[in-house]
RNA sequence: UGGGGCGUCGUCAAGCGGUAAGACACCAGCCUUUGGAGCUGGCAUUCCCAGGUUCGAAUCCUGGCGCCCCAGCCA
């Protein structure tokens, strides 16, 4: 992490484990860990919980370990680990090397279970999926003992040990703790902990054909681990009891798990079925489409590890199910970009401006600040010439009030260069606006008058013969209202899609130096927002950008409020 | 008469018995060679509701109401 991020605010989270390090519990030691199942990609809403840990343990002087919970073969596979530990590195977290796998515990896992038998607290049960849970009851009325439940010790250790030897078949039998069956907490009805699967593991390969359950794994890995905060989202709290109880029955080193609330976003949706969703049945291109908010999607759009940071930061922790506006993130990346990026001018719909009194076949080179904000940024030179465009929607031929920008007969600034003055508007044979005939003041090189003269407005523009072509997506939220999964009866969340979430123009132009844009960095297009280069699609040939959020645009706001 | 959790500004969110932080959004103004940025000011007499305790309550107690999660051999 860099800069000097906010301090966090204090959370109930950061509280608690202030209490335990002032009562020198665990030696005032403080110790995290991030535990993603490698079957999918991460998502802003992961950044959230990496963030959370990791930034925990450093605010306490601890460590954060990675831990992939992969004790489900036939959901996991191995190219989501590299991809999940890109992303947690490009979030500018470090993990050292504390890189752990759950499946590393499990002949560990094995052995404490055999305990469990050995203690009287867990039985091999031969029941069926579908007899489990008719056994287990239902919310409101106790469920009924597995008639396998007191099998003796030996008999449940020779059961456990050929389910390991691979003697039964899948779905057979399983080990269950042996706990309450009329208990309020569904959890602890004889939850199963270990199922016989003969699945190949991406890591064991064929060594089990018995694995064991989350519930299970998760506090054992905690406790191997020696992770002394145990940091999880909500809906595991019903689970805790069971967290506790296999830590406490095993008699080993007793994390303490906490649970907070997930991030919720407006305008779009995180869940890993919706995502699918969205990707298998077109809606977007992959799982980086820069309108998703998937980690991959995030950086391809041009957001910036930091900004996301700063975002995680102001949101806070709590237990509060909510809903974050986007205005939030968009704000944190403006924010962090502004400070950041090097501005470049850039004419997304160009308008042919000619210069009727600057002299034929000259050039002029014009400097330019590379980034008000920072002066280290240094400046650029940007060509001028008799032939321009600006941007179309800078020019209006009956402009309304408060339009500020170019209309006929008016003088405005073209930003770092000159004051031009509109005197004649061109039309083709069907009356569209083609082409603006203006004049400029030789006066005003620079941009400003020596007579003081004012303009009202500032525009980008592009040499004409010096700009590079490329092509923009320009991208908004992917969804039209802000909670997508509000449908009405029978429907579905894609009837909120926006149809105009992506808007590709071709043919922008802009000034000579966006050809040296390089793919990680983001820019800024001035007075339209910012932009970086499409890392998938783009080729020096054929530019693409991608637009990250556009600036904020007070015009518009008037704009809209006056057609009211 | 199942269990667990949550209710503070439009949206997040501090607060932990001493008289409602902050951020976003919004509004007004200043400033500006990006209608960007920046700056200034405004924005909850009130904390789901009703009682109670107390000199004093968003904070404690009691009773309501509302919302979320749990019946995978998923995590």
């Amino acid at each position: 992490m860099s800069d000097n991020e906010a301090k966090s605010s204090s959370n109930f989270i950061k509280t608690i484990i202030a209490g335990d390090v002032a009562a020198g519990k665990n030696d005032s030691r403080v110790h995290t860990r991030f535990p993603p199942e490698p079957n999918g990609y991460l998502h802003i809403g992961h950044a959230k919980a990496i963030w959370i840990n990791f930034s925990m343990a450093a605010e306490f002087n601890g460590l954060c370990n990675l831990r992939f919970d992969d004790t489900n073969p036939v959901k996991e596979e191995v190219h989501f680990i590299e991809s999940i530990m890109e992303d947690i590195r490009w979030m500018g977290f470090d993990w050292d090397d504390r890189l752990f796998y759950a499946s590393d515990y499990f002949p560990r896992l094995y052995d404490f279970a055999v305990q469990l038998i050995k203690m009287g607290k867990a039985y091999v049960c031969d029941l069926n999926a579908e007899e489990i849970r008719t056994y287990r009851g239902t919310l409101t009325e106790p469920g009924k003992n597995s008639p396998y439940r007191d099998r003796s010790v030996e008999e449940n250790l020779e059961l456990f040990e050929r389910m390991k030897a691979g003697e039964f078949p899948d779905g057979s039998r399983t080990l269950r703790a042996k706990i309450d069956m009329a208990s309020g907490n569904l959890n602890m009805r004889d939850p199963v902990i270990y199922r016989i699967m003969h699945a190949t593991h991406h890591r064991t390969g064929d060594e089990w054909c018995i694995y064991p359950m989350y519930d299970f794994t998760h506090c054992l890995s905690d406790s191997i681990e020696g992770i002394t905060h145990s940091l999880c989202s909500l809906e595991f709290e019903d689970h805790r009891p069971l967290y506790d109880w296999f830590l406490d029955q095993l008699g080993v080193f007793h994390p303490r798990q906490i649970e907070f609330a997930r991030l919720n976003l407006s305008y779009t949706v995180l869940s890993k079925r919706k995502l699918l969703k969205l990707v298998d049945e077109g809606y977007v291109t992959g799982w980086d489409d820069p309108r998703l908010y998937t980690l991959a999607a995030l950086r391809r759009r041009g957001y910036t590890p930091r900004a996301i940071r700063t975002f995680l930061e102001r949101v806070g922790v709590s237990k509060r199910e909510s809903v974050v506006a986007m205005a939030d993130l968009e704000f944190a990346v403006r924010e962090d970009l502004n400070k950041h990026a090097p501005r470049l001018m850039a004419v997304v719909k160009p308008l042919k401006v000619v210069l009727e009194n600057y002299p034929e076949g000259q050039t002029e080179e014009l400097d330019a600040i590379n980034n008000p904000e920072d002066e280290s940024a240094g400046t650029r030179k940007v060509p001028f010439s008799k032939v321009l465009y600006i941007e179309r929607d800078d020019f209006m031929e009956d402009p309304p009030k408060k339009f500020f920008r170019l209309a006929p007969g008016r003088e405005v600034r073209l930003r770092y260069a000159y004051f031009i003055t509109c005197r004649e508007v061109v039309r083709d044979d069907d009356g569209n606006i083609v082409e603006l005939r203006c004049t400029y003041d030789p006066e005003s090189r620079g941009g400003s008058s020596p007579d003081g003269r004012k303009v009202k407005a500032t525009l980008h523009w592009v040499s004409a013969e010096h700009a590079v072509d490329a092509t923009l997506r320009l991208y908004d939220h992917l969804f039209l209202v802000e909670n997508p999964l509000a449908t009405k009866e029978g429907e579905d969340f894609t009837v909120n899609l926006n149809p105009n979430s992506l808007e590709v123009v071709e043919g922008c132009k802009l000034e000579p130096a966006a050809g040296e844009c390089v793919v990680g960095t983001t820019y800024q297009f001035e007075r339209q927002g910012y932009f970086c280069v499409d890392s998938k699609d783009s080729s020096p040939d054929n530019l693409i950008f991608n637009r990250t959020v556009t600036l904020r645009d007070t015009w518009a706001k008037i704009a809209k409020s006056q057609q009211k």
